[in-house]
DNA sequence: AACTTTCGCTACGCTACCGTAGCGTAGCGA
DNA sequence: TCGCTACGCTACGGTAGCGTAGCGAAAGTT
């Protein structure tokens, strides 16, 4: 069906292209350099996408981080767990270095902005289903708003990558979740 | 000492370039559209700043927020205060079309960097300043971390205005205040 | 083996901007 | 009134980057 010589051009489009975007932003990264790190031609990119704009947004598209669901039996366990892992993504993967421009982008682009609200989307469904699944262990009240508890718990941690730039200690963490837990109950 | 015809320049300057920066972002605003907006001419805005970073690093300069400082006599009616304040800044003044971009553009120039920890800082010390005062009435508890109330207050406001992009209505920035409260005692 | 499709390459045209030079003019201060 | 300084204007040189055209070569397909 699709000729594998696209497949293989278009991942190595993409993949540089991300690479430029986490480096560079998102006004430094353009289409020559995007074909010089992939070793495609520049044709060869206007051949798979009808102008700069919608190579980027492939390229953020093509990132949308695995969501990753621990269940340990507890919420506390699961908002820890849950903030150490975003603590390895906002620090070390891709991700984190495309939010800010991302979230500059999505001010202007729409397409860009549903992509965001993706992201936004995917990052909050684990704290909504530990939510959920402490609400049935009888944990958390019975009335406890899964929306709210995710923003009352992401909105630190985010905070700290983007506006403090602190990092997100054992200790910070550890302080979250108790007040989250709390206002649980 | 100065000019008045430097002033005056500046100033218009100053403001075209703000007005350009909310409504294009940090990549679409020239040096050309600045002196085409202000009626000022290019070569004026190069005798004032040598090159178009140093502009626009000038222009998010001055208009940092001016501060705010409620005091209402209690913890609860000052976070409150803040909060309504903080959520009109963010919704009509240009200050909030702003923070995406600085954030983005904090990412990779030091220069911006500072000017968005000064813009955090301001941001952040009329919580401090609360906190300080609702453990000096024994409101709060003696070893209230400031820091930390100040991260688990801010951090969701901002969170709706950025990633959920939903906004901060009455009841929300109750439950928030109602938090960070419980977790002062 | 014959074909079809995609590829990389080179070479452009074009536009938008940056930053500078030189000029005559208008506002400012003494 | 008379210098001084900043001003606006026009005109450039130079660069970066977008997007396109046309080609022969290579990799897939039947």
């Amino acid at each position: 069906m699709t000729d594998p010589r696209v497949a293989r051009s278009r991942r190595a489009i993409l993949d540089a292209a991300v690479e430029l975007l986490v480096e560079q932003g998102f006004a430094g990264t353009t289409v020559e350099a995007i074909a010089a790190r992939s070793g495609a031609a520049k044709t060869t990119i206007y051949r798979q996408w009808p102008d700069k704009h919608a190579v980027l947004r492939a390229a953020v598209e093509s990132i949308v981080p695995a969501a990753a669901p621990s269940d340990t039996g507890s919420l506390h366990g699961d908002l820890v767990t849950f903030a150490r892992d975003l603590d390895r993504i906002l620090h070390t993967a891709p991700t984190s270095a495309l939010i800010p421009g991302l979230l500059d982008a999505a001010e202007r682009d729409p397409g860009l902005a549903k992509v965001l609200a993706a992201f936004t989307a995917r990052r909050r469904k684990p704290v909504h289903d530990a939510v959920a699944r402490a609400i049935a262990r009888g944990e958390a009240a019975a009335n406890t708003d899964p929306e709210f508890v995710a923003d009352l718990f992401l909105g630190p941690l985010f905070y700290r990558r983007l506006l403090s730039r602190e990092p997100l200690d054992d200790a910070f963490v550890e302080r979250v979740v108790e007040v989250t837990l709390a206002s649980t109950r």
